[in-house]
DNA sequence: CGTTCATTTGAATCGTATCAAGTGTCGTGG
DNA sequence: CCACGACACTTGATACGATTCAAATGAACG
């Protein structure tokens, strides 16, 4: 498991993948330099833990490179993810000292971790994090609720092309590709992931995805890698009727 | 219907029944007037929209008085709540000039309306206001994963309990009453508007309201006016466990 | 008194969960 | 090189919970 793929932080700002969208994306120079004051770089294996709920958190942070979630369990074992963490998502809440939510890393993670008091400090006096962090927290509660019609009006076929249609449209915002192609990808998700993204059994997230394959909405090489043929077809079965703006 | 009840706007911001707990909670005099010069207060009756998605904003705003509903619709008319706007709530994103939800008065509502363009000036060099909405902002995040857990994970049963819950809290916060005894409320929501917040059809919440009479949990005058005998087991039924902490 | 609207209740159906078994792939150790 | 278990995933049979369709009840109002 010693793989050591990508995931060397690279320590200056400039260069970072999500120095324009993450939560420094407005700073200026002297701003940045602040921030790099009180950051430092964690690493996290797939499948590993990085703050349980209930723990003491001593610092916040953005997702640099990976996947990780954001998932609340009840004491009976039954568990909904609540957020899916993409690289220039932030992870935290400023002003509160105990983690609400487990977060997992479900690919292999790098983080870009402030140490919280100093950082909130920061937001006190410089108006483009808190400004940043506003538009973010604004942009997650709408995802939030696209995700609440999802969980609670849609079935299990629905929700299968919602999440597909999540992800690939994530994916044409970083990949460049031309109008109307097929749109391929790798699902970062598990089975057991996905059933909990999207409140179902395991069993009934492996049976659509096979019928959605089964009737040509998109086809499967391995388990994970996807090719959506026809976008627009995906987006129906989704029952969105955002006709092809894959850009929002 | 022309009853005209307490709506009568209090002119006033230093009276107003939410000025410690609106978006205007932490300004000084002198930011108070500031937003006196761009506010304006509205009245819907109950039923009536407010804002219809898709439609040009603008103002902003807080619910001062009743309660108000944020809603998304698919096209075939499955509708889902994905916001209970009580009072001291916030409506509209400051930075979007058009509205993403429907929003429709549940019952008679009075409305804070900030014009819109003049309120995203005031954001900017306001801190005390950026501030505060970044707060009621990551508040109603923290509500909405809360509630992405009731959808995707519970049992209607339990979706009822959910529901009920977070209304005794609530009226627990407003009036103030003694540590252990019964709670006393009423259902501000129609039998629709229980199953649109639950993902349920308004036939099983009838089912499960009544079940959860028959048992015990919870007693009926009338349909809307509820009384809780014990509600620690209000909160075992919804699947807490956060034993009798009112107050979160 | 009759209409309307919210709600309740009943019976049949359908979708998803549950329980159980089986497949395929990978890495490990014999 | 093959047997092994671990793991992710698939598939099947059955059960159950919520929906659907339908009808009845009750309160509010003109």
């Amino acid at each position: 498991m010693l793989q050591e793929p990508i995931l060397t932080g690279s320590q200056n700002c400039e260069e970072c993948p999500i120095r324009h969208r993450a939560v420094c994306a407005r700073c200026e120079t002297d701003e940045l330099q602040r921030l790099e004051e009180v950051k430092y770089y964690r690493r996290f294996e797939a499948g590993q833990p990085i703050i349980w709920c209930g723990d003491r958190m001593d610092f916040v942070g953005s997702v640099v490179l990976g996947v990780a979630s954001l998932t609340q369990a009840m004491e009976d074992g039954r568990t909904q993810m609540v957020g899916l963490l993409l690289p220039s998502d932030f992870v935290g809440r400023p002003g509160r000292a105990v983690a609400a939510y487990d977060v997992t890393a479900t690919t292999d993670v790098l983080m870009c971790c402030f140490r919280r008091a100093p950082f909130e400090a920061l937001i006190e006096d410089t108006p483009h994090i808190a400004h940043r962090l506003l538009e973010m927290t604004l942009d997650e509660l709408d995802a939030a609720r696209e995700w609440m019609l999802v969980l609670g009006r849609k079935t299990a076929r629905e929700k299968i092309a919602s999440l597909l249609s999540i992800i690939a449209r994530r994916d044409a915002m970083l990949h460049i590709r031309r109008e109307d192609g097929p749109v391929v990808f790798d699902l970062p998700l598990t089975r057991e992931a996905m059933a909990d993204y999207l409140g179902l059994t395991l069993e009934t997230v492996s049976r659509q995805v096979s019928a959605l394959r089964k009737d040509g909405v998109i086809s499967l090489e391995g388990k994970r890698h996807v090719t959506v043929p026809d976008i627009s077809r995906l987006l129906e079965e989704a029952g969105d009727d955002m006709d092809g703006g894959l850009i929002s």
